[in-house]
RNA sequence: GACCUUUUCGUCUAGUGGUUAGGACAUCGGCCUUUCACGCCGGUAACGGGGGUUCGAGUCCCCCAAAGGUCGCCA
């Protein structure tokens, strides 16, 4: 690995979104590459011309390049190689060229069998519990009808020709060695009747032509290996190294998808979870830096990756522990920094405009895991939701409805008095009042908390939300306190 | 059904024949505290099962089980 020029490429077929999984494929692919000051390509694999999504590419471009994993080659930047979408690849006709020299070579064939032939034998094979399997019709056509078919115009497919007997193994940096026995391999088909190739034959050719060195895929590949190798053999081409990855899992049963909502980046990203810390938490699911350090950015991880520290088996991914990644990435933050990113989600909670955003994210910031998670805390602000009095009751703060209104009922002048409303300011002046009346601070602190929000857990204090709010809004919002508790 | 693969605390994982089986998240308890949170301290919690090999097995071998993957003119 150390002579050749290490290249690698992310493949992905435009579906109109980039998942999770997906991610991390691409990021241990660019990982490989950067930390090998290699090549990271990126290539379009859209040959499923019924599933063509509009504007799937740009989300890729798009998310590629706010995430950091920025290609050195690729359809908007070029390169030696190109094109790099399959489909011009395809109208190059470099997919039929190579499979023709396979023909000739003896390792592959034209099939003309039909869909429902197709079927009907796929349906007999799993009736009788046997692998569907391919009979090889079309395989003793001699040449003159198959000119003949040809002449005609009877569509048909380009299926490689797997060997009758024997075993095909191949090195997998993660797996180890895999075996497979040639009998159970299926003659896959190549170039598909509307002419473009399949992924498994598109795949073989491009990752060869583009000098691909490292391929790096998702473990369901894992046993189509073997016969991709028979490909590279059949034309005498140098084999890749294999990189295969388990699937991210959403259960123990269920893979990650689409489905189920949530997976992909654009969502968690929504949320107000930081691109940093998503990749930091996605690099660590099926891969470990072999120590116990968990916080990597995005250099740091070239520095820390390697090959061997990726695992076999499968990964939950666990939303809850992300959470956990991205507070410690907010928790770094300085506050303005913080109020930078969270003021678009203050903003969907808080309308008006003369409130302390300072104190707002001085509160809020020890208690943000996804930025999203400022809106239900600050749903205070605005208005002053309806509440029970029975909030006045507290054991630990030893508050009731009678000391609360006594608390209140000396708080209103003496704040009314207060000009200089400072946050800090206002909490030495409710401490002040409360020694100089003699009662347990934490009594004044509760019910003006109570009075100020209406709620039972507010990010801050009395005095915070106090400074949040205002004065003028503070006495009005103490007053309604008071007349709440006097009809009890 | 056939073939390939996987299996250590609830979750992500460390561990490559001799460990009190380590860390992180979660969870529980305590401390701190103007609520909650943060922070700090501490606890509970795992080698899928069964056979071998060995003085000694989470680590090596075999069998079983469970789960995932493949068996598409999808990638």
């Amino acid at each position: 690995m150390s002579s050749e020029k290490v290249r690698t490429r992310f493949a992905p077929s435009p579906t109109g979104y980039m998942h999770v999984g997906n991610l991390r494929t691409a990021l241990y692919a660019w990982l490989i590459a950067r930390k090998n000051h290699g090549t990271f390509v990126l290539r379009i694999e859209d040959t499923d011309q019924e599933r063509k999504i509009e504007g799937a590419v740009d989300l890729i471009y798009r998310t590629l390049e706010e995430t950091g994993l920025d290609h050195d080659e690729g359809p908007d930047v070029g390169g030696d190689f190109g094109p790099y979408v399959q489909s011009e690849r395809m109208a190059a006709g470099i997919y039929m060229k190579y499979a023709e020299e396979l023909i000739e070579k003896g390792y592959a064939y034209r099939c003309f069998c039909t869909k429902e032939r197709l079927d009907d034998l796929r349906k007999h094979c799993e009736e009788n519990h046997e692998q569907t399997k391919y009979d090889r019709h079309c395989l003793s056509l001699s040449k003159e009808e198959i000119q003949k078919n040809l002449d005609a115009g009877i569509p048909y497919v380009i299926r490689q020709k797997m060997p009758d007997s024997g075993t095909t193994s191949f090195h997998d940096e993660v797996y180890g060695d895999i075996e497979v026995e040639n009998s159970t391999m299926d003659d896959l088909i190549l170039i598909k009747s509307d002419g473009y190739p399949t992924y498994n034959f598109a795949n073989v050719v491009d990752d060869h032509l583009m000098g691909i060195t490292h391929v790096v895929r998702g473990s369901e590949y894992l046993i189509s290996t073997p016969k991709y190798n028979l490909l590279y053999d059949a034309f005498g081409w140098e084999k890749p190294h294999y990189v295969h990855v388990s699937p991210v899992m959403r259960d123990a049963q269920r893979k990650l998808s689409k489905r189920d909502g949530d997976a992909s980046y654009a969502d968690f990203i929504n949320k107000g979870c930081l691109k940093d810390a998503l990749l930091n938490y996605v690099a660590l699911l099926g891969w470990n830096p072999g120590n116990d350090r968990e916080i990597f950015t995005l250099p740091e991880l070239i520095e820390a990756f390697d090959i061997s520290g990726i695992g076999k088996s499968p990964a939950i991914f666990d939303e809850v522990k992300l959470r956990w990644l991205n507070s410690e990435y907010i928790r770094a933050m300085s506050q303005d920094e913080f109020l930078k990113h969270a003021m678009p989600f203050i903003k969907q909670a808080v309308k008006r405009e003369d409130v302390n955003f300072d104190v707002i994210a001085a509160g809020l910031h020890k208690r943000t895991e996804y930025f999203s998670d400022v809106i239900p805390q600050l749903d205070f602000v605005d208005k002053l939701p309806e509440y029970s009095a029975d909030l006045y009751i507290n054991k630990k703060m030893k508050t009731d409805k009678e000391n609360s209104l006594q608390a209140l009922l000396l708080l209103k002048p003496e704040l009314e008095k207060f000009e200089d409303w400072d946050h800090e300011k206002l909490y030495y002046k409710v401490v002040d009042i409360a020694e100089k009346a003699g009662i347990n601070k934490k009594v004044l602190l509760w019910s003006m908390r109570v009075a100020l929000s209406g709620k039972e857990l507010t990010p801050g204090g009395g005095s915070d939300i106090a400074a949040i709010i205002g004065k003028e809004d503070s006495l009005r919002r103490i007053d309604k306190g008071i007349e709440l508790l006097q009809q009890q």
